[in-house]
DNA sequence: ATATAATTTAACTAAATGGTCAAAATTATA
DNA sequence: TATAATTTTGACCATTTAGTTAAATTATAT
């Protein structure tokens, strides 16, 4: 039955993922994906011949999740402003929504640096470099934004929204002791990221 | 002989440090660290009983090192803006030199967040906070730091800082196609993070 | 209905892994 | 130098784990 098929295959992805997620792959085990999927362990392997397959397939759904939401601030006709509000206001959404993938991603991705290269190589980051230059050419100007600061620039905007998902155990370690809750940290987060950014490019 | 003895101590300290920063605690294989340290595993369990006592003692050690390089901040008799550029100096040349521990103290963090919440315990967190707000109380007002806003910019100062070794390996893939150098990127970043965050904090 | 194909399971295997132990080697001490 | 204490080792064990296999069950086509 290929709708019951579609099921399980379905439903062993998404255990795959929270079990991922939760432990990394090396601290992932094919039996605990089994059980939350509520299936038997050889299944698994029927769908996908190996942890690794399975893995794999896993990691390149998330990393695509997480660039993905990069992209809209290449089309969308806004001034560079706007698509910094833009960007903090999604992307920060997004992370509230999914809270432990940049640890994840972190995580795999220094214990495989290979996997993000080959996975970028798909991604056409060059023209979606040079539509962002055509388009803000004279914001770019009035910044003071060259192309020598645009990787710091860069860099910077994804930090400020990651980095705070990446490292929640130990904000939240600190926060405990300070009366401050993180869901209203992340939510402040991005306005206050935002204004921080187009304050530090502003001259 | 108690020399001998710290000797072979200290080298199974260092191999379990390496092999735990680059794979993990789940990666890591107690094999692994022996051969690294050039002893028999028994070894291992004589001078660590388990392999959670040998990783503890490694995630202490680092976390410590990451953490006192934040402390010289609340005491030195420095204006704001000093301090900003002191951090950034000291903790990126910190990071430079040792470019894998963001990325081990993340995913270890997001493992086991119980761990940083007992080792921050220890840390007299209230102090430097209200060493930092009387050392600072009129530059407050004048760069418009609120109470509200603090863990906001605090937070932002570290993912500036941290976040570009954490996620090296991502922006190595980014920058490769673009022509741009790691190491000078993050030379440059010292002076760009501070620049950044003082010009975010000026009205 | 029946044969064929696809899905699911229980039981099993081989390899890896953390940890143990008794003996050997080395070092300290009387 | 003899003896005791400490350090180091090789061989071993129990458990865990990814992966296999053959049989059973279910769905599909004729």
């Amino acid at each position: 039955m290929t709708e019951n098929d579609r099921q399980t295959e379905e439903k062993i992805f998404e255990s795959a993922t929270e079990v991922f997620v939760a432990k990394g792959m090396d601290g992932a085990r094919m039996q605990d994906i089994a059980d939350l999927a509520g299936i038997n362990k050889a299944l698994l392997h029927y769908y996908y011949r190996t942890k690794d397959h399975l893995f794999n397939a896993v990691f390149e759904k998330i990393a695509e999740q997480m660039f993905r939401k990069f992209s809209p601030v290449f089309d969308a006709n806004l001034s560079l402003e706007e698509k910094i509000r833009f960007f903090f206001s999604e992307h920060i959404s997004f992370l509230q929504k999914n809270p432990r993938l940049p640890g994840f991603l972190i995580n795999e991705v220094n214990r495989n640096p290979e996997r993000i290269k080959k996975f970028l190589r798909n991604i056409e980051i060059e023209k979606l470099w040079q539509t962002l230059l055509s388009q803000h050419q004279e914001e770019m100007k009035k910044y003071n934004i060259t192309n020598e600061t645009i990787p710091q620039l860069m860099s910077s905007i994804a930090a400020l929204s990651v980095f705070p998902f990446a490292a929640r155990a130990i904000l939240e370690a600190l926060f405990e002791r300070m009366g401050i809750d993180f869901k209203e940290y992340s939510e402040q987060r991005k306005e206050y990221a935002a204004d921080f950014v187009i304050r530090a490019i502003s001259k």
